[in-house]
DNA sequence: TTTGACTATTGACTCGAGTAGATCCGAAAT
DNA sequence: ATTTCGGATCTACTCGAGTCAATAGTCAAA
């Protein structure tokens, strides 16, 4: 090589787009396109090395923003969760993230904090911004999604047990898990069986709520205390103290999620109380924190990473204006201690 | 109201554009930049009206995508993290979205799992998505950033307790947070101080290996056995396994972060041990799972959400070319029950 | 009534990439 | 030697919003 004088340095200023790949590679700028999307012609073999070495040379990359102006798509889906330090949200969160980049879409993230004004400002946000879809673990049952409707961007509402017409859902059955935690504490004996219960902001009646009473009337036996708070670690604590000062002291409790358990495991904890001995303890989630609490909570879990895989297909869907659908995920009892049974081995039916 | 012929159905195909406000309003689209934007010229404030009184009625939304393309700026950061299912880090997520949330900039969230390989594709997407800044809570100390900076996009390293010249940088200052952790096993008298350390995919010893080690020799007391393992609970609970079936078995362990040390206590319950009676534990990070474990963790807390702040901050800097800032946090040491003090009152120093 | 000095508004160009339609060119068919 | 065909390539318009230079409009002073 004698010289360099033929092609031109990088410009180097600036981000580099595909006019200066085509400059480079002595080619039109379409050409560049049809290289980079296989595009919807065919470019010649000697062509398209000359692009893709233009393309290496200068580290070019599509804009995407530009991308998106012209397809009218992100790339991008968005994520509305109450919290994404709960441990069940943020394992929600990874696992969507992960299915959403098996795609190839990115994930944009956000946290409502259960708040239902900052949850509709953030669709309004994800609107403007052109997401290709929203997943949304919602405050409400209905929320209101018509600014995702105007732009005709599809959702699925996540960890969402009731189906609603014309919404696209995913959810696990709550009423039936519940009751297989309850019924496994009654299988153990128990006959006074309490319940810490979430709050939700609405007012209608959770499906564990309606598991757990169910599975007691069906096994003839009285309700036991019903405590209502939040769904943390320090509701379930606050909880707890209230159901073991209440008059009639139940033998077992039934959380409506594990961080509500873990909270409960301490109030227990600092009353000197052993668990399962004098109290046992059955949860919902099935979240890492509750494998290593102490005892290990028996667990009903939620197929979390089915869901989300879900999720993506059913937002996939529909885009493609396919009809709403609504999947309901069965629920696995995960026998450890906290429920009596000694090493975690015990039936897992009834 | 007598009839509606006057103004004219909203055209409702297809997203509401610029143009179709103009067209309501009975101006230019010029015109409608200016009053979405407070834009660069003044507007009448009966013209305004209308527009205002357009946008409302056809629900309009600016395109993100074509805002992006003209400014250069999608108003959006990325954020790399580990894994956004371990607390510490889905803790921080949440602290970074909500700083990022209050300047306006939305968060596009990626998983690394600890892998090189998609940090660096995670980093390239994130460039080629046109972000205006991406925060790294790498795997490595000096992670490839050609991709980012090519593009001219800032970065901050999270979770990063080195200085690198010409890196912008946030972390706490590990070895300190360290050396007051083992300090307090020491004041309560403890002369056999094991470690459970994380591994990193890099082979530079840990600030946290240094601060034990430093406050060990300071004192006087042979270094006790280190084992290391995954910063995860079953890392912990294998290294605490390991750690109790050592030949002489330290009466007291500090673990390099707080998931570890769940793991470590459960292996412990497990030997039919006590904490902090027969084995004393303090750990690392201050994540909400520390406090309502059992017993509750005396842990060194990062200070999550003054650290996301200063990123962000750190962030807007660097997009405006100012000089690099490296911020070390302190630690704050907070005592409960694991390491031998009976109410959490005892003397935060030495 | 004209000029000047503004202000409000508009037209038109731009950002970077996708792609339809036009054009170019060489080889096979006549 | 033409004509025809078809693949390769290029030209030019588009997406939606920001913004400057030019224009239209307004009112007070001369």
């Amino acid at each position: 090589m004698v010289s360099m004088t033929s092609t031109a340095p990088v410009a180097s200023h600036g981000p580099v787009t595909r006019k200066d790949v085509a400059r480079y590679a002595g080619v039109s700028t379409a050409v560049v396109s049809y290289v980079v999307n296989g595009g919807p012609k065919r470019v010649a073999p000697a062509t398209e090395a000359k692009v893709q070495d233009a393309i290496r040379v200068l580290g070019y990359r599509p804009n995407a923003a530009a991308r998106a102006l012209k397809l009218g798509s992100s790339e991008t889906l968005g994520l509305i969760i109450p919290d994404n330090s709960n441990p069940f949200f943020s394992l929600l969160a990874h696992a969507v993230e992960d299915a959403a980049a098996e795609l190839g879409f990115a994930l944009l993230l956000t946290n409502s904090g259960g708040s239902l004004t900052k949850e509709r400002r953030h669709i309004r946000n994800l609107a403007a911004r052109q997401v290709d879809g929203v997943f949304l673990a919602s405050v409400l049952f209905e929320p209101d999604l018509e600014d995702l409707a105007k732009a005709d961007i599809p959702c699925v509402l996540l960890n969402n047990d009731r189906e609603t017409e014309g919404f696209n859902s995913i959810g696990v059955d709550l009423a039936a898990g519940a009751r297989t935690a309850v019924e496994h504490l009654l299988w153990h004996g128990h006959t006074r069986i309490g319940l810490a219960m979430g709050t939700n902001v609405s007012n209608d009646i959770d499906g564990r709520e309606l598991g757990w009473r169910e599975a007691l009337r069906d096994a003839g036996v009285a309700e036991g205390p019903i405590i209502h708070s939040d769904f943390t670690r320090l509701g379930g604590y606050l909880a707890g103290q209230r159901l073991l000062a209440g008059p009639d002291r139940p033998t077992a409790i039934f959380a409506s999620s594990d961080m509500q358990a873990i909270g409960i495991l301490r109030a227990i904890h600092e009353a000197g109380l052993a668990v399962p001995g004098d109290i046992a303890v059955t949860s919902f989630d099935g979240v890492a924190d509750a494998e290593y609490s102490w005892p290990a909570l028996t667990t009903v879990e939620q197929p979390v990473r089915a869901m989300a895989a879900a999720a993506v297909t059913a937002l996939v869907g529909a885009a493609r204006h396919e009809p709403a659908q609504h999947r309901i995920f069965p629920t696995a009892l995960h026998v450890r201690q906290s429920c009596g049974c000694p090493d975690g081995n015990a039936p897992q039916g009834a």
